[in-house]
DNA sequence: CTATTTGTAACCTGCCTGGTTACTAATTGG
DNA sequence: CCAATTAGTAACCAGGCAGGTTACAAATAG
């Protein structure tokens, strides 16, 4: 699900600019372009890392776990990768002079991996959301009048 | 085809080890545990980057285009790669918040992405050939056997 | 009790990768 | 020239997976 991280930063970036305000998983599925289950199978795997909080029912919705300031983008990175390996390992069997080569690139992939997980881990959500706030404003603004040009 | 480029490797680094005797696809394929059709796919492509020379015919098959030494597994790898885009890039649409988000993390990615690829312009497949090579050769030498022990 | 909202299982579909088939082109040797 | 060998390539097939939808159960406010 290599869409889920994005999701994943919508969600928690649109979160923090609401300020503690919950925030249906139809508004969010909305405001992302997706469906409120797909929305929700994320919401599912943050609450797990206890990265948003839930209630049902009326009035309910989702909000931040914890301060946006202390959740960094690795944080939502390893929620929502099952298996810790974004690059493309080759599975392949355990024998032969393929797997031998294939040890070999994983390895420098492998490299590269940590370094990304490395720089997830030094930017937070507020950090994210203070520098790509404007753009999304601009975005929902325009949509928006899309949508009452069309009414 | 994310096999693609662990295919190419070892297309290369069998071509070293033999030190320019033409190799058939279909030996190639055999040692590889692909088919012909596959392997001649990517020989197709190292061939149009001249990183192998083929000729057809009796006595055919491939070999190095240049000195091992002189070729880089980013050579390799920008051979393979149609799109230069290994990394999970999030497509979308070209307009709505989650744009903004995809061209955030895109950023970082693309950070993470060209760490990789330097990463890759420092390893010739001749460095590579003889890191790999005496596992390689066990290997071989273990699935021989097995083939023996059937026969 | 009812309306709302989430939780989640189950299924469907389209895409992509890898594999196979089938046929053509080139090259060598008799 | 003919036959055998080998590569080139198009076309189709199948399995896996991501993402979407439907359906229904559970919780919560009023």
């Amino acid at each position: 699900m290599t869409s889920e991280f994005t999701i994943g930063l919508h969600v928690l970036g649109f979160l923090t600019a609401r300020g503690g305000e919950p925030l249906t998983s139809e508004v969010l599925a909305r405001t992302y372009g997706t469906s409120p289950v797909v929305l929700r199978r994320v919401l599912s795997k943050l609450r797990q890392a206890g990265l948003v909080a839930t209630r049902r029912g009326v009035g309910g919705g989702s909000v931040l776990g914890r301060p946006s300031s202390e959740i960094s983008l690795l944080d939502v990175y390893v929620a929502l990768t099952d298996e810790p390996e974004l690059l493309p390992r080759h599975p392949g069997e355990n024998t032969g002079p393929a797997q031998v080569l294939a040890a070999y690139i994983n390895g420098i992939y492998a490299e590269a991996e940590a370094a990304l997980l490395e720089r997830l881990a030094t930017v937070s959500i507020e950090q994210m959301d203070s520098e790509v706030r404007p753009e999304i404003c601009a975005a929902l603004e325009a949509s928006r009048l899309v949508s009452v040009a069309r009414a």
